[in-house]
DNA sequence: TGGAATGATGTTTTT
DNA sequence: CATCATTCCA
């Protein structure tokens, strides 16, 4: 086969695994994806039925990249018969086939975060708890935690511990909350994201029937990014393939960078447990990057405790050193990366898509937005508020949801006077307290007044009437017009159309222009009809299935070339010539709600871990010195990650951090002009050989180069984090020079003199 | 009842 | 700063 000869030995004797259960420990770049990808070609290559193949992911972006891929290697058609795709998609395709079961309607809604939320919050209120002390927000992650590990509302409300920790916590009803959030979902006919992993647990556990024939279905059972499943998911995929044994996990424990939402590293552990005689391939050859940028990685990677040991290595080209920018506010950080993208574009004739811009969390992305636009430089914003989160997008779809599935009081509160039929807050009011009073949705208690009797009057019980008869008329036209006529039709005849089209702002005029894009993907998805049956039509229902499921990276968008933006997170399994790693600032990155165990503070290097290993030839990274945060200007300073990169990678730009080095090797004084003019233009950078560093740093840093220079040994200290402390030794040339210092409290650290901001005392 | 005005509040990260 | 929720007035 000759795919096979693209893979070295190791990748190889892992893709031509077919029996058995194995492991892949693969570390960053060393071609897991291609051993994924190469291993399914080879199982339908060896009369494997893509029907029976299982191959699991956890993001849509990293699903979608892996469907190209085997595309690329079987051919489409093949390809479209593997079960494929995250988690959340192909158990919400399976419960949609089994749900009747457990007695939900076919139609199932999926709640999204914000319907969770707003659910929440209202029953919070219905209890008459003060929400200050029982944050939706707060609620909703206790219960997604709980059903992340399988415990329902009984079990919780019988687990001391947890109970206790309710209590603790000062949120002793949380329990209660939980129970009655389940017994809404339920009466609503929806499900939330954790559902979808809960809910086919309880499936496959109660039913037998089912657990066995999707277990004879999946002969083949693959998963990526196993160090990131959480306990729901370990046990799915444990059951599934407890029959064939034919599991093949695929993981790094470096690259763990979810347990914010409940992943388990030591489900790669346990693996042996389940599965004794499995076969073990590691691969630590990285294909993908410079030595540089494997080396800086694996320096970083190296403070944590917590690890399998492996050494990732990769017999590339040195390559540049890692840039290090520091820019005067968020604002500069966004014209320095946009000016270094124009010259690095020009000077070694890359693509813009050869580009990634990675921050920490979404909202940095408008900086960069700005500064790109600005010289007109194509991106693409991946994540975020996606397109389908859209306050238009949401209230059109909470009609077809609502048409599909009455129930969902959710989709019903959105909507009822969106846009206005004087159905106000008093008629809502009283609404919820019969809908509450009968335990029924508040459709029935709409369509039923004598069966359920509530003090609404007249005139509002026949505002009330209309807006039913008006989404009747959709419901009886589900399954006859195709989902671009009845979708057109909905939106005009609730007059959302005409409501949207009527506000001439630009925000007014843009939302109008989403919903005829949506519109537009209805229409494509309609006319997009099998082949091999060409008198089905493609009903909303078909497209609402896991609309609630897709983000942005799932709309198919123009392959022009663009910088790409997103979180770290987004960019897990993803490779860029050039990336940057941007506002490298304590409490940004590391973010504040990190620094408070050594566990989450490791997440967030493994982060930056998996930030800098998505460079394939430079990584550059930058932070500012100021920043807004909730519309505040604050002070920020650089990020402890920065001060962990071994200094023998990284460069930093001397123009402005204080004296020129002694020798500017060519490779460096290249990357100053390559990075320092377009700073010049964009911000009153300070000139080279003027007074570098007094105007720069006297904004944030209250050491200039003077005091650096007075550090010795033996010099007392204070810095910030770690209090006073010792200096130890001085080692390394400026601006480069490096201090061991010894604190009482954290004990010796190394500290680069120019970030330490350390003050003499 | 509806809309504007005001005020509180929040930001990790994804499905 | 943005969004959301509540409040206040026509």
């Amino acid at each position: 086969m000759e795919y096979l000869n693209e893979l070295n030995s190791e990748q190889r004797k892992a893709a031509e695994h077919i029996n058995g259960p194995m492991m892949v420990i693969a570390g960053a770049g060393s071609g897991k994806t291609r051993v994924l990808t190469y291993r399914i070609a080879h199982l339908i290559n060896n009369d494997v039925d893509p029907f029976s193949i299982l191959s699991l992911t956890f993001t849509n972006k990293a699903a979608k990249e892996m469907k190209e891929r085997i595309s690329k290697i079987i051919g489409d058609k093949e390809a479209s018969n593997i079960w494929m795709g995250t988690f959340h998609s192909v158990f919400s395709r399976i419960l949609r086939i089994e749900c009747e079961k457990i007695n939900y309607p076919r139609n199932f809604t999926i709640y999204d975060t914000q319907d969770s939320r707003s659910l929440i919050r209202e029953i919070i209120k219905s209890f008459n708890l003060d929400d200050k002390v029982y944050k939706p927000a707060t609620i909703y992650g206790r219960i997604s935690a709980a059903k992340n590990n399988l415990i329902g509302p009984e079990s919780y409300k019988q687990n001391m511990e947890i109970m206790g920790e309710d209590s603790q916590a000062g949120r002793p009803m949380t329990g209660e909350i939980y129970q009655a959030y389940a017994d809404r979902c339920y009466r609503a006919g929806a499900m939330d994201f954790d559902d979808l992993l809960y809910k086919t647990n309880i499936l496959l556990r109660d039913y037998p029937e089912v657990l066995h024939r999707y277990q004879h279905k999946f002969k083949f059972i693959l998963v990526d990014e196993y160090q990131d499943t959480n306990f729901a998911q370990y046990l799915i995929i444990k059951q599934l393939g407890a029959v064939h044994q034919n599991v093949c996990v695929v993981g790094d424990d470096a690259q763990s960078i979810y347990g914010f939402r409940g992943a388990d590293i030591g489900n790669i552990l346990n693996f042996k447990q389940d599965y004794p005689d499995f076969d073990m391939f590691k691969l630590e050859q990285n294909y993908r990057s410079t030595k540089v940028i494997v080396n800086a990685a694996n320096s970083v990677i190296a403070k944590n405790k917590n690890q399998i040991q492996k050494t990732v290595w990769t017999d590339n080209v040195d390559g540049e050193k890692i840039y290090l920018n520091k820019s005067m506010s968020d604002n500069d950080e966004g014209r320095f990366v946009s000016n270094s993208i124009f010259e690095i574009k020009n000077e070694e004739q890359a693509k813009h898509n050869d580009f990634a811009i990675l921050y920490r969390t979404n909202s940095q992305s408008r900086s960069f937005e700005e500064a790109l636009r600005k010289i007109n430089i194509p991106y693409k914003i991946y994540g975020g508020l996606s397109f389908y989160q859209r306050k238009e997008i949401k209230d059109l779809l909470a009609y077809f949801r609502l048409a599909a599935n009455q129930n969902d009081d959710e989709a019903l509160k959105r909507i009822i006077n969106y846009p206005a039929r004087g159905i106000g807050k008093t008629t809502m009011d009283k609404l919820t307290i019969a809908s509450a009073k009968f335990k029924a949705p508040m459709w029935a208690v709409i369509e039923n007044p004598f069966e359920y009797p509530s003090e609404i009057p007249n005139a509002a019980q026949g505002k009330l009437n209309d807006f039913q008869t008006n989404i009747k008329s959709f419901t009886a036209q589900l399954d006859t017009k195709n989902a671009f006529e009845l979708g057109q039709e909905i939106a005009q005849s609730t007059g959302l159309l005409r409501e949207l089209y009527s506000d001439k702002t630009p925000e007014g005029v843009a939302r109008y222009e989403n919903i005829q894009e949506l519109l537009n993907g209805l229409k494509e998805f309609s006319d997009d009809v099998d082949d091999d049956n060409p008198d089905a039509i493609n009903t909303l229902p078909d497209f609402m299935v896991d609309v609630a499921l897709l983000t942005d990276a799932d709309k198919d968008d123009d392959d022009i070339e663009k910088v790409s933006m997103m979180t770290i997170h987004a960019s897990k399994g993803l490779e860029f010539d050039y990336v940057y790693i941007v506002g490298l600032e304590e409490n940004l990155f590391p973010n504040q709600m990190a620094l408070s165990s050594r566990e989450d503070l490791e997440e967030e290097r493994r982060l930056f871990y998996v930030a800098i290993t998505r460079a394939k030839k430079r990584a550059l990274l930058s932070y500012a010195i100021t920043r807004y945060r909730w519309g505040q200007l604050s002070q920020c300073e650089p990020s402890r990650f920065i001060e962990e990169i071994d200094p023998q990678f990284i460069n930093i730009a001397p123009v402005q951090f204080g004296r020129q080095p002694a020798r500017p090797s060519g490779d460096f004084q290249a990357a100053r002009n390559r990075f320092n003019k377009p700073q010049q233009a964009g911000t009153p950078a300070p000139k080279a050989g003027g007074k570098p560093l007094s105007k720069v740093a006297s904004t944030s840093a209250p050491l200039d180069t003077e005091a650096i220079l007075n550090i010795t040994e033996g010099t007392e200290v204070e810095h910030a984090r770690f209090g006073k402390g010792k200096v130890i030794k001085i080692e390394g040339q400026t601006p480069n020079l490096k201090a061991t210092v010894f604190f009482p409290t954290a004990g010796p650290k190394q500290l680069l003199l120019k970030f330490a901001k350390l003050k003499v005392i």
